[in-house]
DNA sequence: CGGATTAACTCAAATAATTTGAATAATCAA
DNA sequence: TTGATTATTCAAATTATTTGAGTTAATCCG
């Protein structure tokens, strides 16, 4: 899945192509932009950043936005993504639900939905896909001719590994190649990835990632996860499942750093004094109530994540470490802010540009959105070209 | 030094440039390929392959290796490398010594040197640093012309960190730009890393990585370091310090990795006992006599090595795990003997291709050749442009 | 107010790399 | 010996780019 593929040499074609890419991804880094100010960016003439613009527009990925007057000199003519111009179809598929987004080329949802499960099996999860595609293009028009991709998020580990304790819900999964499967089904490019990877890039595409290139960040979804951005691509190591940071051993925690932080961990916390927490609601009543026996957790839960920063940052050197997931926003700020951050590590700098530890910003979604983001990130920044 | 720089597009010119490090990487890669087995894995015509070889032909980097007899058709003439066509400096910066080796194209060192360093301020290793070049381009006639450029190690971690506790030795530079400074001192483009990930780097030129993308590499120098390889290319985090694994606080350590899996944990253990552990030769020794308090350290350094691969294997997913760095072959071997590998773990794979931890195989070096292949890697593969 | 300056943009030609298609060369197999 | 196969070369066509001159539209400044 993440084999180390041949790379591809480059011709007349490939370039415009790169080129076209690195112009779309260059306006949407700066929301507008003239057609002089992106020669500069990129290193073209602009000669060649007109061509790709006349391009780009009779596609309709571009739309004109009026003229920008900065001083002496002609003014430039202002252009800016056509949020009508592309749609990527984000899925989450969790063992109980699968969810959709439809997202445009802005990177906002115009559609999301959400379906029940009652059965896991390949078969039922794709038909259900299938009908939640044809729901989002029949609430679009245009989009079905529009569509870039989807992204697919499953709770990972993807293939046979020694993870198999929580079980992920999916286990008729193992020899399927969700890639094939649903890129068949839907009749587009799919991408795969686990919901923390996923989650990690939709803050990127519009959350408080947006001006970064090399972070972390943590997820809370069934269990812990970790999604890791460097030079703004996703680390998704060899076989898919870097970031499985909750099945890490840690001083203080009963098992793993999974059982002190996570969902099930909390949940399983509040059942043994009679309590409910089983949804981000009831957590967050008793947040506010400020329940004692969710304050227990946290104070454990404080310490796990303090340790689980400490691996990340030593590691990986993130600029900074955001934090977010299935978990009221209240809790998320509890935890940025009680958390008690290191002396002992890399990211301990004396005078820091963003705070080490910081809340995600794009909502309860996160991970559908980031699946879409998955498929807009591919069309938005050139990457290297890998042969077939 | 590790900024979000902004994508350059590509042209013409720019496309020969990318075309000619692919040809030279996909040759590096096999051994010898003819002109119309290299545009098929570049996806390239054959014409263009055939003019980018008489390119690099006349530019000395390709030699002819006589004709490939594969069956029918005409035999193709196959090319190779030029070992004398280029060479990297590779400079590695001790407290206290500086060590020096020239690698040809094919990443095999040419000279290599040692020499031992009073002081350690700037000044004295930049005219270390520079005798050390000239000593080795005189022993080498036709490098100066040919050279690529340097790589140079430097114990990290780079710029004002929470890391102080074990003091580098190198105190005076925390307000030096080692890569300029270099660069201007040696006139050559110069890359700046830690010991850990250049020796990743060294053991995908010539050691255990060479068919590997995506590997992480435990590294014995001053302390416990990391080198992580992913998609072929160093992660080296948003400041350059990703990988001081050894910083982290670990169940069953005193203090941090570091205090139980390092040479200096392993020379205090034996100190406390009045044996001598300063130098591998001194280490190789006791392994060989099955010295008891060695074997006491090796137990509780095995079971933090343990912990440190359950924490590469879960954030980073590798192909595998290599051990390498200053420590006698023996005991290297004894780590990947006796290491007792955890079953939570995403590598934990029924039938694994590769062993999840093995010993590197790039010698006492690696460290120093590392920083030579930093730079052959940067002329070996294709990177995305980056503008300025 | 009006000419000088500045900057964005366009047009047409030049350029530099590629691909394409036909021709040639060298080997194997029947 | 002849036909099939594969590698390579040559010359022309192609496709993207850059370059340079010219146009447009704004500000600056006397």
């Amino acid at each position: 899945m993440f084999q180390n593929a041949p790379l591809q040499g480059s011709n007349a074609e490939r370039s415009r192509h790169q080129n076209r890419q690195a112009v779309l991804g260059q306006i949407h880094r700066q929301g507008t932009m003239g057609r002089a100010e992106i020669a500069r960016a990129l290193s073209l003439s602009t000669q060649a950043v007109s061509n790709i613009i006349a391009d780009l527009s009779g596609d309709g990925l571009l739309i004109e936005r009026g003229h920008l007057n900065v001083g002496r000199g002609q003014p430039a003519r202002q252009y800016a993504l056509n949020p009508k111009g592309g749609f990527a179809l984000g899925i989450e598929v969790r063992p109980d639900a699968v969810l959709s987004a439809l997202l445009n080329m802005e990177g906002q949802a115009v559609v999301t939905k959400r379906v029940a499960l009652q059965k896991t099996d390949p078969g039922t999860i794709v038909d259900t896909v299938k009908t939640l595609f044809h729901h989002a293009l029949a609430d679009v028009p245009n989009a079905r001719r529009r569509m870039l991709g989807a992204g697919i998020v499953m709770p990972g580990p993807f293939g046979a590994t020694g993870i198999t304790g929580h079980g992920t819900g999916l286990e008729d999964w193992c020899d399927v190649d969700p890639t094939t499967l649903f890129s068949d089904a839907l009749g587009l490019p799919v991408e795969v990835s686990n919901d923390a990877n996923a989650a990690a890039m939709a803050e990127r595409l519009s959350g408080a990632a947006q001006d970064l290139s090399t972070y972390a960040y943590l997820y809370f979804g069934a269990g812990l996860g970790l999604g890791l951005v460097s030079g703004g691509h996703l680390v998704q190591g060899a076989f898919g499942n870097a970031g499985e940071i909750g099945h890490i051993p840690a001083p203080g925690c009963r098992d793993n750093l999974e059982s002190a932080l996570s969902r099930s961990s909390v949940q399983r916390h509040l059942q043994r004094v009679g309590k409910k927490g089983d949804d981000i609601e009831a957590l967050d009543e008793l947040f506010t109530h400020e329940d004692n026996d969710l304050y227990d957790w946290l104070n454990q839960a404080t310490e796990a994540l303090a340790y689980a920063v400490t691996i990340v940052e030593n590691i990986f050197d993130p600029e900074t470490v955001i934090l977010g997931g299935a978990m009221p926003d209240q809790i998320l700020n509890h935890f940025v802010a009680h958390t008690l951050l290191p002396a002992q590590s890399v990211s301990n700098r004396p005078n820091p540009k963003l705070p080490r530890l910081q809340r995600g910003t794009s909502g309860r979604m996160t991970a559908t959105l980031g699946a879409a983001a998955l498929v807009l990130h591919r069309t938005l920044s050139p990457q290297i070209a890998h042969a077939h």
